[in-house]
DNA sequence: TAACACTATGTAATAATATAACATTTACAT
DNA sequence: ATGTAAATGTTATATTATTACATAGTGTTA
């Protein structure tokens, strides 16, 4: 377990706002959605964001250009992130499975280079929407 | 083996600097060069890029915005990408690794979604980086 | 060959995503 | 109280990507 970060004050604003919404959020959604409580320009989005990308808080889904809070508690720096997205309703949920990330993590270390982190994401259709 | 495609002029220009190129090419990078071949305007890059990246001969490095020609000959239609990215070189090399896509399309036909394909970036420093 | 569908192209405008540069303030350890 | 790192505020601008609409090429098939 990591420390306990100490969000500031736009972070926490940041924060609680893709941590209650159901679905990835984008930059601008966010800016647009956090203007009456006083941040109101891109780049106060944007640094809250680093941070909270930064300290496990938050992922970024690269392919979809937004945001979703992590769903696993006790992830607090991301090194490993792998999510399932449904390109029919966009739905995104957070895979967190022990063997992919060993697995995965294994092969990173054996394959030459001094890994660090990856991000993997799954493409097709959720339970819901493959059903219809 | 999917049958071969034959791209259009525009699609061939692109994909050939594309192919040329050592290191991932972005949209507007893609754009400057090939305006003295006629392409003037983004939408041209944006629609080649599209077609490409639709038949597998080339691949989006969505952490990065950029696209690189597909190093593995026998891939047509990219149903499975991984990649590992080099944080201080910027460098990118695709893997093809058959264990590791076997793995994980078996992770992702178990998972209860309908799984149409992945993406994977690895993370770290290069062999080079990694030594200086 | 004419009619059709499909794919690709050309062009202008604009939307959406993200960062640079600079000034100021806050948090907090010494 | 002072130094330092982190966070904030603000304006402008850079970068990435799409909408909308008009036209042209390619290949089938009637």
């Amino acid at each position: 377990m990591q420390k306990q970060q100490t969000l500031s004050r736009n972070q926490k604003i940041i924060f609680d706002l893709i941590d209650k919404s159901q679905e990835p959020m984008k930059a601008y959604s966010i800016l647009f959605n956090v203007q009456k409580k006083g941040i109101k320009a891109p780049l106060q989005v944007y640094r809250a964001l680093d941070k909270l990308v930064e300290i496990g808080k938050i992922h970024k889904i690269e392919s979809r250009n937004a945001f979703i809070a992590c769903q696993n508690s006790s992830c607090q720096i991301s090194k490993a992130t792998a999510f399932s997205i449904c390109e029919s309703c966009e739905n995104v949920s957070e895979i967190s499975n022990t063997k992919l990330s060993k697995y995965l993590s294994n092969f990173a270390e054996s394959s030459g280079m001094k890994y660090s982190k990856y991000n993997l994401e799954f493409f097709g259709l959720c339970k819901k929407c493959k059903s219809k």
